[in-house]
This record gives C-alpha cells, sequence and structure tokens, in this order.
DNA sequence: AGATACTCAGAAAACGTATTCTTAGGGTAA
DNA sequence: TTACCCTAAGAATACGTTTTCTGAGTATCT
C-alpha cells in the first residue's frame, strides 16, 4: 500500500518474507543461504507479490548486459534473416539476447543506430556496413567489441567474417563462358555496398581470364531497381546477364518477361546470395550461394570471443558457390549466321 | 589516470572542467547554466575525455528506456519487414527507438522474448502472436503496455490492429466465382495462427454465400510447407488454390511448374499479404494486399497512447482488398464436356 | 539602506540491485 | 572453560545519472 502502483522491489520482498534486502537476493540469484524456513519465506513472497527483477538496475549494477546488437541495412532483403537466425543460434546458446536494428541502407542512420545500441550492449554486429570508413573510425573510438560482415576493414580492431565472393563470382563467368556466353553484363548494386566492390573486382578478374567482355551498369540492392535498369543492359548487346544480389535479378527476370525474352533461352541471367525464394521461381534462378546462417554463427563465435579479450579480433572467409539452376543456358544463335 | 581503462564519467569530466557534476549533467542536457565561460568548460573537458553519458545508467534513473520492444513470429517471411518499418516510421518520429526479436514461430520462445524485452523497453509490440491465451493473460500479468498485431484478444488490457482478412477473402471468392470456379482449395496455416482462423471463417462464410465448395488441407507459413502439400489439393479436385500467405502460394506455384500444370489454364492461384515479390513472379501472383506499413504505424501510436495512459487500449482494424494479376483465370473446360 | 526575493551552482539524495563488510552467534579445540 | 574461528544473515556501499535541496551571493523594492 505504501506505493500504490509502481513494481514491488527487493525491498518490498524483504519486508514482507521478514529478511533482508541481501538476503533477498542471495535467494532469488540460487547463492548460499542455509535457513531452509528463510529461503521458503522469501521464495513465498516474492511469488505472492509478483516480484520480477528491474532488469535495467540489475544491468546497470553488473555493467553488462549479455545483449547484442545487430543493425542490418534492410530487412526487407531476404539475405538479412538467414544471417540473423544463425547469429540467435549460437549467441541464445551462450545466454545473449539478441536486438535488432534496420538502417534503411542510410548510413548515417546505421551510424546513429550503432551509436544508440551500444550503449545498451555488450558488442555489436555490423551486416554489411554502408557507414564510411571516417565513421567506422568513430566507431572504433567508442571501444565497443564490434564484428562486421560482408566487409573487410584495415587498422581498426574490429573482426570481421566475410565472403570470397570472387569464388562465386569466377565460378558464375566460366559457367556462362562454357555454356558460350562472350558478352556478360553485370548489374551494379548499391556504391556504399563493400560487397559490390568484391563482387565487380572478382567478376571483372575471371572475365577478363576467360576472353569476355563485361559491361557494367549501376542498379541498387532492390527488385525495383533490377526492373528499372535491366533495358540499360539490353541496348549494349549482352547476352547474359548477372545481378548484385537475387532480388535484383529478380526485377531484371520480371523486366525480361514483360519484354517478351524467354530466360534462358533468349538471354541468361544470374543472381547472388541465394535468397530462400530463387528456388522456387519460374526459371529457378542459377545463383551463386552463401552461407548465410553459418555468417550468422560464425560472426556470433567471433563476437564472443571479443567480448573475454578486445584483441582477438580476426578475420574470417567464407565460400561462396555456383548453384546452377534454369536461368541459364546457352546464348540464342546469332541472327547472322 | 585514475581509472585505467574504464568510461569516463560525469565525475570525470566534473573534476576536469573544475566543475560539480551537477552542473556537467545539467550543461550536458541543455539545461539553464549561467555562466558562460562553465558552460564552455564542460563541454570542452567532456569533448576531450571523450565522454558518454552511460546509458543503462540514464535509462536506470529515468525509470524509463524510451525503447519499444517488438517481436515477430519468423523475420524471414517478407510480410513483417514492412510492418516493421511502418512500426520504425512512426516511433523514430517520437524518438523511441526499436528492438526487434525473432521467436522462429515457438510460442515458448515467443513469451520467453516478451519477458525478456518487457524488462528493456517501455512498450511490447507482439506482431502475429502464435502464444496461448494462457500465455497471453502472464503477459497482462506484467502490466507492461502491449499492442498486438493480427490478433484480436477478449478482456485483455492490450491495444489490437488487425486485419479484416473476411473482406479480402470474400473478394477472392467472388473474382474466382465469377470466373467460373466451384471447387476452391485452401492451404491452411499454423494451427497456432489466429489469422489462420480468420482467414478461414471468411473463406467458408463467402463460399457459403456462393455455393462454391472448399476443400481444406493444413499446410503451414512457409514455401516449403505449400510445395509439399499441394498435391494432396488437387487429389481433391479443385480448380483454384487459395493459400494460407504469398509464401506458401510461392511453393505451390512450384509445385504446379514441377507437375507441368500451367497456372492459371490449368489451375488458378491466389495467395495473401501480398508481398513484395508477389508482383515480380512469373505469372504475377493474384493475391489479398493489405496496409502492411500503415498497419506498423497504426500499432506504433496506439502504443503510444498506451504509453501515456494504459486504460487507452482500444482495437482497430484495417481492410484488405484483392489485387488481380496474372495468376487467377476461368477454371478449364471439363474434359467430359 | 535594509530586508526580501531571486538566481546560480554545488551538495546530497535517490533509483534497484548485487556484493562487500560487519557483527553476532555457535561450535570446536586446546 | 575459554579463546578462536567459522558461518550465516543483516547493514552498508557502490554503480552513474538526474534532480531536489540548500546556501550564498546579488539585485530589487520599499
Amino acid at each position: 500500500m505504501n506505493s500504490p502502483r509502481s513494481r514491488p522491489t527487493v525491498f518490498d520482498v524483504a519486508r514482507s518474507a521478514q529478511a533482508s534486502i541481501a538476503t533477498v537476493s542471495r535467494v532469488l540469484n540460487g547463492r548460499a543461504v542455509a535457513d531452509q524456513a528463510l529461503v521458503d519465506r522469501v521464495r513465498a513472497a516474492a511469488r505472492e507479490l509478483g516480484y520480477r527483477p528491474n532488469t535495467v538496475a540489475r544491468d546497470f549494477r553488473h555493467g553488462v548486459t549479455r545483449t547484442i546488437g545487430v543493425v542490418v541495412p534492410d530487412l526487407a532483403n531476404p539475405f538479412f534473416p538467414d544471417v540473423l537466425k544463425g547469429l540467435a543460434h549460437d549467441l541464445t546458446a551462450s545466454d545473449h539476447r539478441l536486438l535488432i536494428a534496420d538502417c534503411n541502407e542510410d548510413p548515417d542512420e546505421e551510424l546513429r543506430l550503432v551509436g544508440e545500441l551500444s550503449g545498451r550492449c555488450d558488442g555489436i554486429v555490423l551486416c554489411s556496413p554502408r557507414m564510411s570508413t571516417q565513421s567506422l573510425d568513430v566507431v572504433a573510438g567508442w571501444g565497443i567489441p564490434l564484428v562486421c560482415t560482408n566487409r573487410e576493414v584495415e587498422g581498426l580492431p574490429f573482426g570481421t567474417v566475410g565472403i570470397d565472393s570472387a569464388m562465386g563470382m569466377r565460378q558464375a563467368v566460366e559457367h556462362l563462358a562454357a555454356l558460350g556466353h562472350r558478352d556478360i553484363g553485370y548489374l551494379a548494386g548499391p556504391s556504399s555496398s563493400w560487397s559490390d566492390r568484391g563482387r565487380r573486382a572478382g567478376l571483372e578478374a575471371a572475365a577478363q581470364e576467360r576472353g569476355v567482355r563485361v559491361v557494367i551498369v549501376g542498379a541498387g540492392s532492390t527488385s525495383h531497381a533490377g526492373h528499372v535498369v535491366l533495358p540499360e543492359l539490353l541496348n549494349r548487346n549482352v547476352t547474359a546477364v548477372l545481378a548484385f544480389n537475387d532480388l535484383v535479378a529478380l526485377g531484371a527476370l520480371a523486366r525480361l518477361r514483360e519484354l517478351g525474352l524467354d530466360v534462358p533461352a533468349a538471354i541468361s541471367v544470374v543472381g547472388f546470395d541465394d535468397i530462400p525464394v530463387a528456388a522456387f521461381l519460374g526459371p529457378a534462378l542459377t545463383t551463386v550461394t552463401v552461407p548465410k546462417h553459418d555468417l550468422g554463427v560464425r560472426a556470433g563465435a567471433m563476437l564472443r570471443q571479443l567480448l573475454v579479450d578486445r584483441a582477438l579480433a580476426r578475420r574470417e572467409r567464407l565460400p561462396s558457390s555456383l548453384v546452377v539452376r534454369e536461368s541459364t543456358g546457352p546464348p540464342p544463335r546469332d541472327i547472322a549466321t
């Protein structure tokens, strides 16, 4: 009755159980308390009052939240949920909670979110960070344990776990070249995306090796972008299209269908990421698959290491590989033939 | 040097600026401080030391976190990111942070997550909760402001914002009936889903009205489920398939393609939710569209009301409507004709 | 000119918890 | 039997912040 509406505290429980707050705390946290009757009294009082420990006060006292924050550029991209599930798998197993935030592909918002999360979390996972190198420097100054996925940073005490996208790109190019393609278009991702630079470099290296021409046009990371930009590529006489990711490929496929161009008879399409829907499309999408779940698991494991010793930051790289489905085939026979 | 590695506190700033901690706090929070030189000293000291206020301590002191937690059954379902973006839109505008958690369609995990979030947040949004009514009672006992989407609860002080799915279902049935369909199959969602019951009821009511037969088989909420279960429906002589959601429809479409059945010539397919990929499929999916973004915005607005007065809990319902694309058409002419 | 009101910044308290410190009591050993 | 040690639980403290309280100095009004 003393405090009409506010939550009961250890003090209330102590008073009700005729014990000290220290005893209440000890009982409720499983510390050794000798007198069984006392233990029972405290337990009963806590249950009676519906006592729930104040999480914020507890975290404050401990100086630790057992919570990990993760920032993704766009939750609507089906790539990330798989990574998140991997992360959750690893982190909840070690009694950590997972807090997810979406920055909408906005580098400033991303920095802001990291700032806020860093105050409430013990560590942070940055998925495919879009922010500038300067911003990453700022974040490093905050000294919070952090691991980046899909981006390697130089000279910063961050763990990184990335994808060897050149590997998959090489396989894609070789697959297309073997089918007879000599002119490949690339629908590039957001300029702020580190992944895009890696994929593009891998593509160009493999293309040069196999003597195939590559035409690059800027698209983005969404189906809409792929849908809008695809025609630019058609004007450049390519017989196959590689997309920055599956979403972009999906948009390209839709546009090709509207244009009456059959895939793969008239033109081949290759995606990247192997998002869950890719296999269900018609035609099923040939794409580069990456170990998304593992990516999350590895990021979680690395972050846990960083939690015990900040100096353990390492860089890791996971493989990628082409999975051939129905959206690729030989180029159409030249009309002049 | 006193504290070698730990973060600087107001105390450090005060000492460095030769001011009191009260003054430091006032300056840093924009409270009135008269002496400009003092203000400058404090600001300079804070910048110099790289002082960042301890968020947990601040939240503890305030008893408020300005943070909203949201639990979704499955982030991999493209329905939810749209809702989340609506929520974020509303909530960040009112200076609230958004914390997202994924319970993997597990009702127990869902309850657990709500318990954890409730300790760190001022309010919670439960998206399409899968937990039992008893569990909801437990949550109600915790007394945290909460709003449910896609589920209406009786006698609990929760706000709810749902979808009038009967509306869309009626339109879907009428559309199919007008095309000549008399036998419709329904790929039902998870049994724990309140939405499924609503959609099923709407479907059955509309079907009875229009004199069409409806066959129900249990599927789930994933493409995989739709892919696996679809054949069961084919044995029951239906000419059109309604799916619990677009993901299930996607799986059904893939299975039909494998079976060599043309959509919509041989069979029609209708989804639910209108997830972003639906429009990009081949054939583009006829589906029931729901105002996902609005759903999030309304949930956010309602929760903000609850934050100021717990008694303001209201129930709201948003419309749904059919969007006709390419996956529906007249039933095939009877072979016997 | 004197007293009162007001302003400004420092001192101190409070939030709820976990834990260290303290004290009282009992048991054991010399 | 006394002294010492150990145990068990209560008292007190600290975590970092915000805010109320307080006291001193200045200005204003009569």
